[in-house]
DNA sequence: CTAGTGCACTGGTCTGACCAGTAGGCTACG
DNA sequence: CGTAGCCTACTGGTCAGACCAGTGCACTAG
C-alpha cells in the first residue's frame, strides 16, 4: 500500500457530457421553464458532435421531464417546468417490478395522509379549510352519481390536505402514490355492492377529520385520517397484508 | 353538444413504441433482471427500424434504469435489477428546480423515521434489534474517528429501522431523501465546534428510541425519533422554517 | 494443456440524406 | 388597404451506411 491510490477510470460517453451540461443549466436556473433549447443542428456544432449524439441526450433529458420537443418548431425544444411526472413513472415501475405489494402502498397512504393531517391541523388557512368543506360537499353530491364523481371529491379533499400541510414532498408523494393505488383497484369498485354503504360511512369519516383539523387537534386529526383510510381500502387488501395496515392504528 | 367527441390524436414516435414494448416485456417479468436482450443490430431487424431509433429507444430505458449496455459486449444490453436510482434522480431535480427547502426535506425525514419505528416497534426480530444494537455501537466508537464513520453507523442505524418497518416504499424513500438531504449539509458540518456534543446527545437519543422499539412502544418510538431528528438537524434548518418541524413534535 | 492470437461481433459515434410538419413572410386577390 | 392563401426556410423524426475501439471466444502454436 501506499503510493498513489488511481481510481478506475470511468469512460463517459459524449451524450452524457451534453445531458449534464443542460441538466446543469436548467437545475440552476440558467434555462427557466419556457425558455428554449437551440434547434438539434445548432447544438451538435456547439457541442461539436453528430446529430444522433445530440439526439441521444435529448431523449434522455426529455425522458427526465426537462424539456419537450415538438417537430416543426422553430424554436427548439422547450424548458419544462418541473413536474413530478418522471417520480410518478419510476414509482410505478418500482411498483410493477419489484412486487410492491397493495399493502404497502396503502400504508404509505396511511402515512403521508396522516402527517398532512397533523401538519394541516396546526398550519391551515381559513381558504383550505373552506375547500376541505366544499370537497367533503361534492363527495355527499356525488354519492348517487357514481365512483368516478365520488372519488374526484375524495381526491380534491385529500389534495387540499396535502395542500396545507406546505410540504411539497409530501404533496407530490401522495399524488404518485395515489394515482397507483387508484391504478390497482380500478375495476374492482364498480361491481360493490355495498359501495354506496361504503361511500357514506366514507363522507362522514372525512367529516370527522375536518373537524379535527378545525379545531387544531392534530394528533387528532392524524389517528381519524388513518383510520377513514383504512376503512375504505381495506376490503382490496389481501387478508395477510391487513395486519402490517393495523399496525398503523393506535 | 352531443355527438361523437373526438379527441386530439397523439403522434406516437417510433422510439416511444419500442420503449413500451420492451418495459412491458421487463415489468410483466417476460424478461428479468439479468437477461439480455438482443444487440441493437438485431433489434432493429425485429422492430423494423433503422438503429437510431433503436438507440434512442435504448437511452431512454437505460435513463430509466431498466437496462445497461456496454460497448463490446457480445451480449447485447442486461436487465437490470430495480434500484431507485431514477427515483433517487428525478427527487434530485426536484429539490434542485423545484425550490424544495431543507426544512421540508427534513420534515418528510421525520415523518419517514417516525412511520418506520411505529412499525418496527410492532414488527422487529431480534436479529434486527441486534442490528440496531450493533449500529448504536459503531456510532459510540466513531465519536472520536471522525464525522464520516458515525454517519455512516447513523445511516446503518436508520436502515436497520426502516427494513424493520416491512415497507419497500418507506425504506426508498428514506434512502433518497437521505442522501439528498446528507449532500445539502455536506460540508457545513465539519467545522461545527460542538461536534462532539451533538454526537453525544445522538447516541443517547438513539439508545432511547432503540428501547422504545425494542419495548414494542411504536407511538413512544416515533415521537423519541422525531425528535432525534429535530435536535440533530435544526441547526442545518433556517430559523424561519423550524417553526414547521416543531409542528411534527407534540 | 496452456498462452497467445485472431476474428466476429458489440456498442459509440459520425456523416449525410429524406420526410412531414410548422411559422412567418410574401403575394395576389377582394 | 386588408386578408386569405401560398412558399420557403427552417424544425424534429427517421433512415441508411460507415468507422472505430473494445469485448469474448474459438482456435492455434508452443
Amino acid at each position: 500500500m501506499g503510493g498513489p491510490r488511481f481510481e478506475p477510470v470511468r469512460t463517459v460517453r459524449a451524450y452524457e457530457r451534453i445531458v449534464e451540461q443542460i441538466e446543469e443549466a436548467v437545475e440552476s436556473g440558467g434555462l427557466p421553464p419556457g425558455a428554449r433549447l437551440p434547434s438539434e443542428r445548432e447544438l451538435m456544432a456547439q457541442f461539436g458532435v453528430s446529430r444522433s449524439t445530440v439526439r441521444e441526450a435529448l431523449r434522455v433529458l426529455q425522458s427526465r421531464g426537462l424539456v419537450r420537443s415538438r417537430p416543426g418548431d422553430p424554436n427548439g425544444a422547450e424548458v419544462l417546468p418541473f413536474s413530478p411526472a418522471a417520480l410518478h413513472k419510476s414509482m410505478t415501475t418500482l411498483a410493477r417490478v419489484d412486487e410492491l405489494s397493495l399493502g404497502e402502498l396503502v400504508q404509505f397512504r396511511m402515512v403521508l395522509d396522516a402527517s398532512a393531517n397533523l401538519l394541516a391541523a396546526r398550519l391551515r388557512t381559513d381558504a383550505e379549510l373552506a375547500e376541505m368543506d366544499a370537497a367533503i360537499g361534492r363527495m355527499r353530491e356525488a354519492v348517487g352519481a357514481g365512483y368516478d364523481a365520488f372519488s374526484a371529491a375524495d381526491v380534491a379533499f385529500h389534495d387540499a390536505v396535502a395542500r396545507a400541510s406546505r410540504n411539497k414532498l409530501i404533496q407530490i408523494c401522495t399524488d404518485v402514490v395515489r394515482s397507483i393505488v387508484l391504478g390497482l383497484i380500478a375495476g374492482k369498485i364498480a361491481g360493490s355492492d355495498d359501495r354506496e354503504a361504503l361511500m357514506l360511512q366514507s363522507i362522514r369519516h372525512h367529516e370527522e377529520v375536518l373537524a379535527a383539523v378545525r379545531a387544531g387537534d392534530g394528533p387528532l386529526a392524524a389517528r381519524l385520517s388513518r383510520r377513514t383510510m383504512y376503512d375504505y381500502y381495506v376490503g382490496y387488501v389481501p387478508a395477510g397484508e391487513r395486519a402490517a395496515l393495523r399496525a398503523l392504528l393506535e
